[in-house]
DNA sequence: CTGAAAGCGCTTACAG
DNA sequence: CTGAAAGCGCTTACAG
């Protein structure tokens, strides 16, 4: 491809000058911004980023660390958001194969390394050396779904609380009082904060807090199916669940289902997510609503801003969840009776 | 971040030795090499991959082309192909933010300009002028589902044509003789083939094809919906459909079941990809199961063949297809009759 | 075995 | 308004 040097060649001036019409400089004589021009026409020539990235320190490139399978639903329609805020700014996404289990590795390295000028950051324990590296490494930074902060690293997350209050709500608008939680991975922001969510709204609505009602799982199908068949063996099962995903709730009907009751006539389910399948799922899926789209496409806005201003102060954002009802949940009526 | 010229005031040597040593030249002394290393080690130095790369002209990144959403399940299955494969290659995944509709633009151009070793293409017209572009530049390329080739480029794909009659056959082994077709865009390579499969497979029956089963649309779901309703208004519709892809189907599915009619008590459904939700849909969907993660690993295999031995020739690869039964199709019975 | 020098393709003070 | 020169962080002949 031509460079810059031919450039200059073709159009008669020094290569300094070709930079100069290049990057919109105004002290250019217009009879030599039209040679070069031209001449960049000519040859078709485009500035090589790189070379580029090398003086100016910049690299328009954004790195994203995602430690979890693209085929999970959230994390497609979070890089959907994301490609979309980034399509037409002059970033590219580099997706950094990141080995965090070898201990040579650093994480700071590989973005430094590559003269990334942001990185996003989703599905990494809050607390794993590479996070902490990161924070202080001055990168600017956006987490999804961990409160972690720093002086370039703010975040974004949905209100995960408020979610599973809702859900509660709901339920025991509908006569429910033996509400189940099959939970997510202990120690996760996300779990916690939906699992106080969950606690608000046993408050609220005076249902007592009964340990043996909630699971521990992996936001996966299986752990749903898993999770579900223990509650079943319980001696007072519950008449509805709150599920941490959509994936999990999929796998906790199909355990209700394989153990002959009916969703929603036995028992209630509530998912979370409100992923493209619970709108086509039998029974339809009542959920709580994420903006997981807008979540990817503000992450990639404030990140940008971080990028081009030093003072712009690290973002905590919060994207309201709201209740979406459908058919898998219903009046409480007591099975077994 | 330490430099190599820091490395090398540390350890006491030129920058020339510190570079043999990162890049394990026999010719330097144990001695030196040692000193070097202990320099490395304590400032934390990690080797700039982006001014390496204005050197040697290798980039250690492959770029991807991808046209679809990621929330598409096919997408994301190869994506995570894709991405295995990467995982300890040393090379990172770039997305490319590309223009495709701007005259301006040049996604060649962007490659070069990103000095990216190698890219892979999917989902974007054969004939789009960008492609002839890449095909004729030289960078290593591998095209999914498209059957361009090039000095530097290959392709791999499902084999479609052989799914397709494999559907057909499993319906006319069930009785069906009136079987349609809900297609996708006419012109891509894959509709072209599975419609060929289709055809192979009525002519194998003794079928006669008959151009009102053939509904073209874009393998979405509301595609499935809209073409099925139509299906169902013919004079004589099919007590079986072929579809495009999976999602198409659900979309058939719940056209048929809104029609007052079951699957697959009435008509029999045949999806195809044999994603992830197919298993979980209910009637869980018989579909020709497509190796997708097997592509997009093998398609990282021979691209980075590819970049490192420019004689490696251009790799043209069929994966296997195979028809997986499940609940949505069965023993026609006519209805209405 | 070691290092000085040129160069990859750019940008940025700075001198004229 | 224009261009020579230094430099970003590396690698690679080449001389010693």
């Amino acid at each position: 491809m031509a460079s810059i040097h031919d450039v200059a060649k073709e159009a008669g001036v020094s290569v300094a000058t070709v930079s100069k019409v290049i990057n919109h400089y105004p002290d250019v004589s217009e009879k030599t911004r039209k040679k070069v021009k031209n001449a960049i026409e000519l040859l078709r020539y485009r500035p090589n980023v790189i070379a580029r990235g090398l003086v100016t320190g910049r690299s328009w490139t954004v790195g994203v660390l995602i430690n979890i399978p693209f085929t999970n639903p959230y994390v497609a329609m979070l890089l959907e958001g994301i490609k979309t805020a980034l399509e037409n700014s002059g970033y590219d996404l580099m997706r950094l194969s990141a080995r965090l289990n070898d201990p040579e590795y650093s994480f700071v390295n590989h973005c430094q390394s590559r003269n990334l000028d942001g990185v996003v950051v989703f599905g990494v324990d809050k607390d794993h050396l590479s996070i902490q590296e990161l924070i202080e490494s001055g990168i600017p930074t956006m987490f999804v779904d961990t409160d972690a902060t720093g002086l370039r690293a703010g975040n974004i997350t949905t209100d995960n609380r408020n979610g599973a209050h809702m859900s509660v709500r709901h339920l025991a608008q509908l006569g429910h009082r033996r509400i189940a939680y099959l939970a997510g991975t202990p120690g996760h922001e996300v779990n916690e904060s939906r699992l106080a969510g969950y606690r608000d709204g046993l408050e609220a609505s005076s249902i007592p807090y009964r340990k043996e009602y909630i699971m521990s799982g992996d936001y996966s199908y299986d752990s749903g199916f898993q999770g579900m068949k223990m509650l079943l063996e319980l001696d007072e099962p519950p008449t509805a669940v709150i599920c941490i995903s959509d994936m999990a709730a999929f796998g906790v009907i199909h355990a209700i289902e394989t153990h002959g009751l009916n969703v929603p006539g036995d028992i209630s389910v509530v998912g979370f997510d409100n992923i493209y399948e619970a709108e086509l799922f039998k029974p339809a899926l009542t959920t709580i609503n994420q903006n997981i789209h807008t979540i990817g496409v503000k992450l990639i806005e404030e990140l940008i801003s971080m990028i081009k201003n030093p003072d712009y102060p690290p973002p905590v954002v919060t994207e309201p969840s709201s209740l979406i009802i459908r058919e898998s949940t219903a009046k409480c009526r007591e099975f077994g009776e």
